[in-house]
DNA sequence: GTGGCTGCAAATCATTTGCATATAC
DNA sequence: GTATATGCAAATGATTTGCAGCCAC
């Protein structure tokens, strides 16, 4: 099975069509590591796929975080940023470049499953700061 | 000194003016533990100063975010919260009647200050699920 | 007096929605 | 064939911005 077909048997399982759409934004976030906007998503899915609808894609975000196939995080204060959901793990939010990274940080322990009487059923981890590449920009132009 | 004149030095301290809306702002957070919309403080803070601008309220809510005097929570993906910087704590989000909630589930150390290189200055950690008090009226719901 | 602050209204930008058409099965 | 999904355009809602007048110092 390649991995299209894997994709579309993991939509099937969740009870989705696997539209050509569905697909292509599944796709994109598997192969992608920079925790994109839906409108990122959207502009790149449409060199593809030129008539793709800025809605479906809205949609289809909706649905698949919906259905915990990826994840919605909103380090962002700007806009949602998605993940294909994997592996948990913590991600750091650089304030000057905008960009996400995956980090180590511990997440919250599975058996923190309740607090204060709710229930928790997702936790994430966000970190802010200034990402290892504008360090290094800003030290060059003071060194400059 | 009583809690405006407080409030009043420790604007000055960040070198902002202390002005009427800044301590209108900065108070009503300082007595809530509901971690408000900026459009609910605004609502809120005009019952008092009914002149007061939204605009003015979003300028303060980012200028005192800015200056660390309070934390701007992305918990809820349709609007910022606010919450006066105390004591670090985590946060939890019920996604049925949306409100926001302290817990004690542990934040990522102070300790852990760098990741992959890159430089931290604040971590979040937000959980999501359903409240206590929603749990139990679904209960009641389904006892009924 | 003047530089920073406020209030207003308009602009912006992410996201959602209504609805007619097209597609999956 | 029918339910479901898509695409378009318009609506919504949070947040930002430009600018003229006002206030703190």
């Amino acid at each position: 099975m390649n991995a299209d077909e894997e994709r579309s048997s993991r939509l099937r399982e969740l009870g989705l069509t696997p539209t050509i759409q569905r697909l292509a934004v599944l796709e994109y976030l598997d192969n992608t590591d920079e925790h994109p906007t839906a409108d990122k998503v959207y502009t790149a899915i449409r060199e593809r796929f030129p008539t793709i609808s800025r809605a479906t894609v809205y949609n289809t975000l909706a649905l698949l975080t919906k259905s915990e196939a990826i994840v919605r995080l909103t380090i962002d204060p700007a806009a949602s940023r998605y993940d294909a959901a994997d592996s948990p793990h913590a991600h750091f939010f650089c304030r000057i470049c905008r960009n996400v990274y995956d980090i180590d940080l511990p997440q919250g322990s599975p058996s923190l499953s309740v607090a204060d009487g709710h229930k928790i059923k997702a936790v994430q981890t966000y970190a802010y700061g200034i990402c290892a590449a504008c360090l290094k920009r800003h030290k060059e132009e003071k060194d400059a």
